[in-house]
DNA sequence: CTTTATCTTGATCAAACATTCAAATACATC
DNA sequence: GATGTATTTGAATGTTTGATCAAGATAAAG
């Protein structure tokens, strides 16, 4: 036996990099030879082909970007952790370079129906973010002595549904302040009426 | 003298779909032979290259979307004629199929960053638009006898920036209910305060 | 009808593409 | 340290790509 001898969360950044600058079809093998510093050999030995290391590149980001959530979260409450989550997607957008853009958000506006697989973890990977921010919406909504309108269902989907306009909003606008507003909008949309925030405008 | 025998909105219109289909990178200019029914000396006869064949049918985008728009506001008040603008936007997203999907969207999220001329004119095509939307947001906003809040160029960057969004999450989300509830809570935020809304929930 | 300018046609081109492969290499186990 | 297995290497494969071009066709002008 022998181990190979990369760093495979390493390189699949690398790949990931790749992907969010040019895009899934633009990146050819030879970028991504170039971006990894692997041969091709390697990189079909490690992920079968190129669909493939689009798959673990994904696999990889999704992991990247719940740490991130998780980072934003810990030791707030459920809304600060939300309105620090945004702002940390507003900074992202604000700084123009390529590395800003959502790979999941720039895949599945490019590969959407047609292919089936990829979709599918894509929309799952969206899925998986939307649940722990509605977690957050629950607990909010629970410290409300009365039920409150929207429920946490539709608040959360709200507040994806912001996040991916923001982010294809960023691209005709690098304006920071012009985002950071429509965030702020964005936070008092899908916090309407919820315990904190009564006072707000 | 000859004039060139096929119509130019005609072969845009297909070449449209065929980017809106696989995007611009995937799309050869094979499919583009068999999509326009051109045979490759004419499309670069007529275009150029590639790159102008997306950028003429990204013109007749424009046209044709603006004409869409134009008659959503036909006959209808400002808040109306987004409103129903708004609806023709999730009617598009909720039936999954490409032609769906829009070129401007699908074409800024996978060129962002990497061809500047482009880029501006997809900007362009998303400002014209949010210019138009602005216009309704003023007038719906002058009825009112006092100042609102948040003023109409917020209103109308909010209102695009969910369209947008609503593109993207209706990748991932073929249910229409969602979709249309999204919509509804889109318009809600962004007609908060406007005159003829102070009775919704 | 002839000329002239333009458009159409489809075969053709070099470059870029994703992928493969056999040989060379290095690790883990014995 | 020998053996077996997996990885690494980088050149080579056949295909597809975007683009070209000379020959043929067609309409307008004289």
């Amino acid at each position: 036996m022998r181990k190979a001898e990369f760093d495979r969360a390493e390189v699949l950044r690398k790949a990931m990099l790749a992907f969010q600058k040019k895009g899934y079809a633009r990146t050819s093998m030879k970028d991504l030879v170039a971006a990894t510093g692997l041969h091709p050999g390697s990189l079909y030995c490690a992920f079968e082909n190129k669909r493939g290391i689009l798959l673990a590149a994904v696999e990889q980001y999704q992991a990247d970007r719940a740490a991130q959530f998780e980072a934003c979260i810990q030791g707030r409450d459920p809304l600060g952790g939300l309105r620090a989550y945004l702002d940390s997607v507003v900074s992202e957008c604000a700084c123009c370079d390529p590395n800003g853009a959502c790979l999941v958000a720039k895949a599945i506006n490019e590969l959407a129906e047609q292919d089936e697989e990829v979709q599918a973890r894509l929309s799952d990977i969206m899925t998986d973010l939307e649940v722990a921010v509605h977690d957050l919406f629950v607990r909010a909504c629970e410290a409300s002595p009365e039920p409150v309108e929207p429920d946490a269902r539709l608040r959360a989907r709200f507040f994806m549904m912001g996040i991916y306009g923001l982010r294809t909003y960023g691209h005709t606008h690098p304006g920071r302040d012009v985002l950071q507003a429509l965030a702020d909008e964005l936070f008092r949309a899908v916090t309407r009426g919820l315990s904190g925030t009564e006072g707000l405008t």
